[in-house]
DNA sequence: CGGTTGCTTGAGATCCATCAATAGGAGTGG
DNA sequence: CCACTCCTATTGATGGATCTCAAGCAACCG
């Protein structure tokens, strides 16, 4: 199964039709090289993005030459609401890694939800899902330490990795470089070093070749303030 | 004509007829106290929350003490996505002067939205909107000096008034202390407190009996970075 | 009036950014 | 297999932005 559908089975009871209704939805599919952009700033969009595989992000430039990233998108992951496109794009759109996307048509998809409740529910509820993780960014870049926000966001990665079948227990992918890390979190790359150094040091995680190790899942996200019950999903992995 | 009904108005051309559907739409309306509490964390919502009058906002408590505004509501707000209920509110509502507003079952507004393609393209318009001004927070927290911040949310307030109604201009109401701006900016109180004698000593803005006027909207945009077509409007008071 | 709340100011501490240098891999071409 | 380059990770030193603590002041209100 991809993983759009098996995202969105999370959020609703989803048959074996509506999971061909929703394969049979994706449009062109395109692969994108690992740190090309998909989508400048400012473009109008033609059609939605599913990430299929791979992560990508979605980001801003700032005119005194700093970034910041906004959201990760992980397969599965929709790279904008459902219902309408926008006029133009008040964001731009990268790949972190190679990344294989399908492109959704609007109307598709709104004829596939008005036709199929559990489907319009399940997008529903990615939204809802999507908006939560924006909400607990604002939290964690307002009110949390680097280290709190670091440790926060592996433990955000790990369980939205593993609702789409792409976490080994405590264990996951992580492709993103300390300097991605750092335009995510509002930070710099050094103290991004350090932070990650402090993590690992108190036994908490581990990160090498791209991978991430949670070493203590329970004490990591008692340290970072982590409560998965805003992913609406059962917070797994205990 | 109620603050909804203006809002959505920018997002969609409304006809009449729409406009009377909007207003019949508005259940239960409550009036709450400035300083309480709408929605507390953790509760399970009923109906969606529009306001209709008044100041509120959403935000997280930290179980260090600390707060985090996560958005401020202006009148013709909806508090919420406004497909589906979320099983429980993941962030409290507050009244940040009295306030009243309405409640709205979410099947009546989607079958609203099914029956005049104006309405749900308004509401979808909305959706994009709420969610650009969370990212551009997201923007603010991670990369902004406090002054841009706090320049920055004029701006962004000045132009929700404008399109609501409600500002005079260059001139419009701000009625949260000090501490509350804190708390939506990521900053202290006391921080705050420089960072706008900053502004007002530079001839941006003034700041009296919660009166906000901005001086010098061109230059303030410009020092905050400010572009107001993430608000998807025309940008208003030039 | 006295109490409360919000604003303002000063001083010192802390967190994090910046700058700069070094070290470790991965790839490349010879 | 080696020399070279590039990119990322790491470390140290310094400075700046912001926080915290603490005190004083003004406005409002019963």
């Amino acid at each position: 199964m991809h993983a759009f559908g098996r995202k969105l089975s999370h959020g609703a009871c989803l048959t074996d039709e509506n999971h061909v209704v929703l394969r049979d939805m994706l449009g062109t599919v395109r692969r994108v090289e690992a740190h090309s952009d998909i989508t400048p700033e400012g473009a109008t969009p033609r059609a939605l993005t599913v990430i299929l595989e791979g992560w990508a992000c979605s980001y801003r430039d700032l005119p005194d030459g700093k970034r910041q990233i906004t959201s990760i998108l992980l397969p599965g992951d929709l790279a904008e609401p459902f219902g309408i496109l926008p006029r133009f794009a008040d964001r731009s759109l990268a790949a972190l890694t190679p990344v294989t996307l399908a492109l959704v048509c609007p109307d598709a998809i709104r004829t596939a939800a008005c036709t199929y409740p559990g489907i319009e529910k399940a997008l529903w509820w990615d939204l809802l899902v999507a908006s939560a993780i924006e909400r607990e960014r604002v939290v964690s870049l307002g009110r949390r330490s680097a280290s709190e926000r670091l440790g926060h966001l592996f433990c955000e990665l790990q369980l939205r990795l593993e609702m789409v079948g792409l976490a080994d227990g405590p264990e996951c992918d992580l492709p993103l470089t300390q300097s991605e890390l750092a335009d995510v979190l509002g930070l710099s790359s050094v103290h991004v070093n350090r932070s990650l150094q402090d993590l690992r040091s108190r036994g908490l995680v581990s990160l090498q070749n791209r991978r991430l190790t949670i070493r203590d899942l329970d004490r990591l996200r008692e340290a970072s303030f982590f409560d998965p019950a805003y992913l609406h999903t059962e917070g797994a992995t205990r």
